[in-house]
DNA sequence: TTGTTACTATTTTTT
DNA sequence: ATAGTAACAA
């Protein structure tokens, strides 16, 4: 390990491939875009030949190095921007990549066809050689939820119990095969008895003979398939070794062996691949990513270069120190020593609190604080574990009106409403995709249930048609009863009718058409849930997003690779989010609450995978602090409800393994019960006396917070919200209003911006003001 | 076929 | 606690 140092470090001196470059390119001006680099980033960007591993530690400029990188080859004409292969695992992190090209190169970027991520590329070349893996060039590509339903239907064909051999359990068997680069006819014999007595494979095999029957891939297919048709096909793999000069890889660790494999033929053409990533946040392990691709990477490209970024841009030295003290205490790593030119700043704090709640109060309060000195929420961050944690903290700001935004929740095209509405989209469009089909079908009800579907899978298995063509031969025959039939009659018609329309008018006006005449929109308009207004809003949301798109049928491409939306980033709000989120983003404040041996590191985690499965955590952790730049702020909890009971927790040993010279510990003032819950203590531990602050009122506080069913005026600062509630519409007592997370409610009570409700739902809750509308 | 009740499995999450 | 699912009754 320490050889690859030494070796980064000559390098320096004499670029390999210096001499091939002609005296007068070497002679000219540097171009305005290295200047800004230090050293070793600008050896990263000029060494262009050859295998090349950047270990880029936490903040040390890794996007840049890339992009910059990029930029010089265009800008240098070492390759035209359709001969730069560059993947990213994220469509976000593939988005950023292009503008930021773009903005250095000023446009030349436009045109890199091939930046995107592995899957959408694999996508990419998999259409163009559709036949030569017993595909046709219009694939669809399924969702999980389609590969659930399929992977359902041949665990029942197969005769096997659903419930002794769950569908979700071979679901993510084959995900991991897949990941791992192993196709059904090639799973090991250890495996074949992790499902259904050894039928494991016999599955795995039908499973892909129904994904071809159907024209469809799933997402492991992306890439597993692609490694086939170039090991299969070795003159096409040839010719996109012509193709691409440069490769280059983003989060090099998260990559799985599949990708890997992929990436390894690519680079078998000219060596020219780039690799950056940082083995010490290496999170995605539990989903296939192998650490070892990037502890072995010398090994995998003879001659590779190791260029290590070493300095810190974003955060302080205590920040730093901590965070490497704690992550030494891996084994397997390559090691890097970050710096920073910052000074010290602030120590980490540590503090233990009573339970969930007190942590959510007390973290409410220390952001209340740093708000009212002046710091912008948008610069502050709560990094949980588990999305379960985010409740406790939601729950508080709601009350406190403190305005905070989940980042990475459940995702725009994952909502069930809009994957109805692609299905019946998707339909329209091709009537022989089963799977969205079979969705849509009974939704909204319309008296299609389990018996009239055996009977059409039936009919479609024997005749080896679509079940929608089955369906249309059946109505012919006796086989229905007369209600199924005329359902199934109306449904056909309508499909047909609005297949008739694709040409006739927009495809926005035809979204719309196709969800009012199908009665979805209805079917939510009479639901009488509170989130049935959100998912008709969504739906209209999904369709003014469907106008930025030429056809309908490029809508579902898109729809269909890029499963993520653009977050909404309007207004000044405090993040919240899981650490797996967190990665590559960063804000002055985090808090990392939750720090508990079995909740972080997660049991789970431990019981799985051991020892490598700590490993995993702490890197998680290091990724936690290493996201603030001027303050991290740790607490654990002594008690935590887990699955509805209470249980004592201790705290997490990543605790104790952080270097002390570090850290802060924080007195934990109301963890053993002397003061009482509501005091103004806030996470630096020091007790903050104020005119408000006298014995009563906090019992008085704590009576109001802690019982629920609060009455009387609040005593929480109302003057924080000011700025927010300004515009906000007055209430009056008794009407009924609608909430983003309680749903509807009357009005019982009216303190100035702060209301009583009687939620239909979620009880009697109060909330700001701001955060209702009118119903 | 639909609505009700009982039961179970609850980290992290991209494509 | 809770949500999502499966067996069961109407």
């Amino acid at each position: 390990m320490a050889r690859n140092h030494a070796n980064a470090v000559s390098a320096e001196a004499a670029p390999r491939a210096a001499n091939k470059v002609p005296l007068s390119q070497r002679a000219r001006a540097r171009p305005p875009y290295l200047h800004a680099l230090n050293p070793e980033q600008r050896e990263a960007v000029e060494t262009l030949d050859g295998p090349v591993l950047v270990l880029a530690g936490a903040g040390t400029g890794k996007t840049r190095v890339l992009t910059t990188r990029i930029a010089h080859i265009l800008a240098t004409g070492r390759a035209q921007p359709y001969e730069v292969l560059a993947v990213t695992f994220t469509n976000k992190a593939a988005r950023e990549m292009k503008q930021r090209v773009g903005e250095i190169t000023g446009g030349i970027a436009e045109g890199m066809p091939w930046l995107g991520t592995f899957h959408a590329i694999g996508a990419r070349i998999l259409r163009s050689h559709a036949e030569l893996v017993d595909l046709q060039p219009s694939f669809t590509i399924l969702d999980t939820d389609d590969q659930l339903r399929l992977i359902k239907q041949v665990i029942q064909a197969a005769g096997l119990d659903e419930k002794r051999w769950p569908p979700r359990v071979l679901a993510s068997l084959i995900d991991g095969w897949k990941n791992r680069g192993i196709s059904a006819d090639k799973l090991p014999e250890e495996d074949q008895y992790s499902f259904a007595d050894g039928r494991a494979g016999e599955l795995y095999a039908a499973y892909q003979q129904r994904l071809i029957d159907l024209n469809a891939v799933d997402f492991g297919d992306l890439l597993l398939q692609g490694l086939r048709l170039f090991r299969e096909n070795p003159e096409v793999l040839a010719r996109y070794h012509r193709k691409f000069k440069y490769l280059l890889v983003d989060e090099y660790q998260d990559t799985n062996v599949a990708q890997y494999l992929w990436l390894r033929l690519l680079a078998q053409g000219n060596h020219n691949v780039c690799c950056v990533g940082d083995d010490d946040q290496s999170i995605y392990g539990w989903r296939g990513a192998e650490v070892d691709n990037i502890l072995r990477f010398e090994n995998d490209f003879p001659g590779a270069q190791v260029i290590r970024l070493e300095r810190n841009y974003r955060s302080t030295g205590h920040i730093l120190g901590a965070a490497s003290g704690l992550i030494a205490h891996n084994q397997g790593r390559l090691g890097k020593t970050l710096h920073t030119q910052d000074g010290d700043g602030e120590q980490l704090s540590v503090m233990g609190v009573w339970d969930d709640e007190e942590e959510a109060r007390l973290i409410g309060e220390d952001i209340e604080q740093l708000q009212r000195n002046g710091h912008a929420l948008n610069d502050i961050a709560i990094l949980v574990r588990a999305s379960f944690q985010m409740r406790a903290f939601e729950d508080r700001f709601v009350t406190l009106g403190l305005p905070y935004r989940v980042i990475g929740g459940p995702r725009f095209y994952e909502r069930q409403e809009i994957k109805d509405a692609i299905a019946y989209l998707e339909v329209t469009l091709n009537p022989a995709n089963d799977l969205k089909f079979e969705r849509i079908l009974n939704t909204p009800k319309r008296g299609l249930g389990e018996a009239t579907l055996k009977v059409l899978r039936g009919h479609a298995r024997r005749e080896g048609v679509p079940l929608a063509r089955a369906a249309r031969t059946l109505l012919e025959t006796a086989e229905l009863k007369p209600k199924p039939r005329k359902a199934l009659a109306d449904l056909l018609a309508q499909f047909d009718r609005w297949r008739g329309a694709l040409e006739q008018m927009p495809h926005t006006e035809l979204a719309e058409l196709v969800l009012d005449e199908s009665g979805y929109t209805a079917m939510w308009q009479q639901d009488k849930s509170p989130q049935a207004q959100t998912r008709l809003e969504n739906l209209k949301e999904l369709i003014r997003f469907m106008g930025d798109f030429d056809s309908l049928a490029g809508f579902l491409e898109h729809v269909s690779l890029v499963m993520d939306a653009e977050q909404d980033s309007d207004g000044d709000r405090v993040s919240l989010m899981t650490l797996h989120a967190a990665k590559g983003l960063e804000f002055d404040t985090v808090f990392l609450p939750g720090w508990e041996e079995g909740l972080f590191p997660h049991q789970r985690a431990l019981d799985d995978s051991g020892l490598a499965g700590l490993e995993e955590e702490r890197r998680l952790a290091y990724v936690g602090i290493t996201r603030a730049r001027k303050r991290s702020k740790i607490t654990f909890a002594q008690n935590r409800r887990v699955r509805g009971l209470w249980q004592a927790a201790i705290p997490s040993r990543f605790v104790d393994e952080l270097p002390e010279e570090h850290v802060e510990a924080a007195p934990a003032p109301t963890a053993y019960g002397f003061a009482a819950p509501g005091s103004d203590v806030n996470v630096f531990g020091m007790a903050q006396a104020s005119e408000r602050d006298t014995p009563g009122r906090r019992r008085a506080r704590a009576y109001q917070n802690g019982n629920g069913g609060s009455r009387g005026p609040v005593t929480i600062d109302g003057k924080l919200l000011a700025s927010e509630t300004a515009d906000a519409p007055s209430f009056d007592l008794g009407e009924r209003i609608f909430h983003q997370k309680f749903g509807y409610g009357e009005i019982a009570q009216i303190d100035g911006n702060k209301l009583t409700v009687d939620f239909d739902k979620a009880g009697r809750k109060r909330v700001v003001a701001s955060f209702v509308e009118r119903h």
